[in-house]
DNA sequence: TTGTAGGCGTTATCAG
DNA sequence: CTGATAACGCCTACAA
């Protein structure tokens, strides 16, 4: 049967040598009482040097490590961040992740990471169920209402990515400056006409984009057309081929670069020549937008630096200033990529 | 006591109205004590159905949350399991930080996410840091040593993707299909040397990929070399475009699908064809390869199904089963597209 | 079926 | 500067 025979379910991890040492065990190791253990370890000034060393030394004699719950319970602080985000599978909140992942560890704080799947009520059950393990939870692109996050950010410090909420602090790529970008780039090359894929209805980024596009048409002369999409995917960008197409405009710009890519990739697909008989312009600028051939112009989010702008923020917020402030603009810059450029006449 | 007196400087959050609640206050609310509460709503059927009832009213009317933290002092339990991955900036690991996140999930555990950027020192000291927080311990594609793996292990459960460590339960995608599909594939279109372009050093799956691709040369009668790369990124993909010419190959086979995307990239930039002067494949079928012009050819390892079986195995070894078991195989398999194919000769 | 009492590992308060 | 002691919120024998 098998190689070694464990009694019962007594034995099996947890207690391969000894069980974890705590401060107690120290306490007795170096001769102190466990109070001055801990003050030993987390203020020190506050104690002796001799005793401090004397209590060091036990520590590390008996591989001591804290223990995190055992502290908040009394704290309140559990040195943990909360991260959810719309859509683990979308690339775009990749970096939003790295960016927090390691502006938190940089400060000695651990995160933990949900997901809405692009759902409020999904979203709000994992903000409820993390509020109690978290100091603060950073909501990227959230779904859920106003007034919920808000509701939340009554209890617990709450920073929000891609999204403004009113008295909630907030981290935005701010789309100007890489929108006009691209529409003086498309009006440079003569384009007239140009059409904008929406992202998702709850998306608060999606209508920023939508009504600066629009204003910078206006500003331009070009005209400007609206589509909606399904959904903010490779496919959903291929669904609307066919209408696009349709459409007349000679250049889109999409939502994000996945229904860039997708858009594109389906009219390739059906012959069409990018950018020579349509141009396409995406947002963010996600890992692998430039694998495409051509590679894809876009509107770079700085993602990362959203990621760790929240977090950084956040900590802030748990170290004593009290006030949103204003929401934390991020420049967007357009990427020229070959995507876009003059159409080919005839 | 009056339930409301903050004082000063004390407002801000987690005050704003009640603070939660507690299993005390839900005592009181429903008449009964504490103890009883707690069971309530643990292990209904050790209590009377009426205060049942009465709790759980009392519960939902507090909307109360249990703390976690507190159950875990007591428990030993936290119903957090830790992920660690080599590096958040590669792809690869996105669908294994989804798959396990998701399972966990859905039985009710929650993620908590780190990486070692590549270092073994720094993997073991984000292993020890979630070692209290956790229940047990996911390591993908770890950078450490088995000893310190196996150590770990012994103090919690411990599943370990894309390596193989003697003790440890394993998840790892089985390189035996994919490769002699591949080899088939560059047989049939008459290539006679192939070069294979390996991956971090410490890489368990990096060696096992060599060794396949060696053997399944030999066994074609295919001459095979080998590259070592800097990084396994596009970068390190790049650097190597020179050498690999020179080797002579009609073939490349490279650790990673980054490693192929950045050859193919600075190849093709130096007017060489792919497919038609040089065949290029990957491994792993990461997010976005696909996009490129040819889309890659690649072996794909399941990588999502990868965090999810290993969440599912974790989960297995918190309830009761206490044996690692046999390693989990995941097949792999050739997903040809147009980076491969015949050699156009003159 | 329900209540009582103790403890999980830390930190904070208060004496000494 | 250090020691005793009481929480933090929950769980679980044990007693009623």
């Amino acid at each position: 049967m098998t190689t070694d025979d464990h009694n019962g379910a007594a034995l099996q991890h947890n207690q391969g040598g000894r069980a974890t040492a705590t401060i107690y065990d120290i306490a007795r190791l170096a001769g102190v009482n466990p109070s001055t253990v801990s003050r030993a370890l987390n203020k020190p000034g506050r104690v002796s040097t001799q005793t401090r060393k004397l209590v060091e030394a036990a520590a590390v004699e008996l591989n001591y490590q804290v223990n995190p719950m055992a502290r908040a319970l009394h704290t309140g602080r559990t040195s943990t961040l909360g991260l959810i985000v719309a859509d683990i599978t979308n690339p775009t909140f990749f970096n939003v992740i790295r960016g927090a992942e390691s502006t938190a560890v940089s400060r000695h704080y651990t995160l933990i990471l949900a997901e809405s799947s692009e759902s409020a009520a999904t979203e709000l059950t994992a903000a409820r169920r993390m509020m109690p393990t978290v100091d603060g939870l950073i909501l990227a692109s959230p779904r859920m209402g106003d007034d919920d996050i808000r509701t939340l950010a009554r209890e617990k410090p709450v920073v929000v990515i891609n999204s403004e909420v009113e008295g909630v602090s907030c981290v935005t790529p701010d789309v100007g400056k890489g929108i006009s970008q691209a529409l003086r780039s498309l009006a440079a090359n003569g384009h007239k006409k140009v059409a904008f894929i929406a992202g998702p209805p709850q998306s608060w980024m999606s209508a920023r984009r939508w009504e600066g596009v629009k204003a910078a048409c206006e500003w331009s002369g070009i005209e400007s057309l609206r589509f909606e999409s399904t959904e903010p995917t490779v496919e959903g960008g291929r669904l609307l081929a066919r209408d696009i197409r349709a459409s007349g405009a000679t250049a889109v710009m999409a939502y994000n670069d996945l229904l860039a890519i997708g858009l594109m990739q389906e009219l390739q697909a059906a012959g069409i020549s990018v950018p020579d008989r349509l141009s396409i312009v995406g947002f963010d600028d996600i890992f692998g937008a430039d694998f495409t051939t051509p590679p894809l112009t876009t509107i770079r989010s700085p993602l990362r630096e959203c990621g760790a702008l929240a977090a950084a923020r956040m900590l802030d917020l748990l170290t004593g200033v009290h006030d949103p402030g204003e929401a934390l603009r991020a420049e967007t810059e357009l990427i020229l990529r070959g995507s876009s450029g003059r159409l080919l006449v005839g």
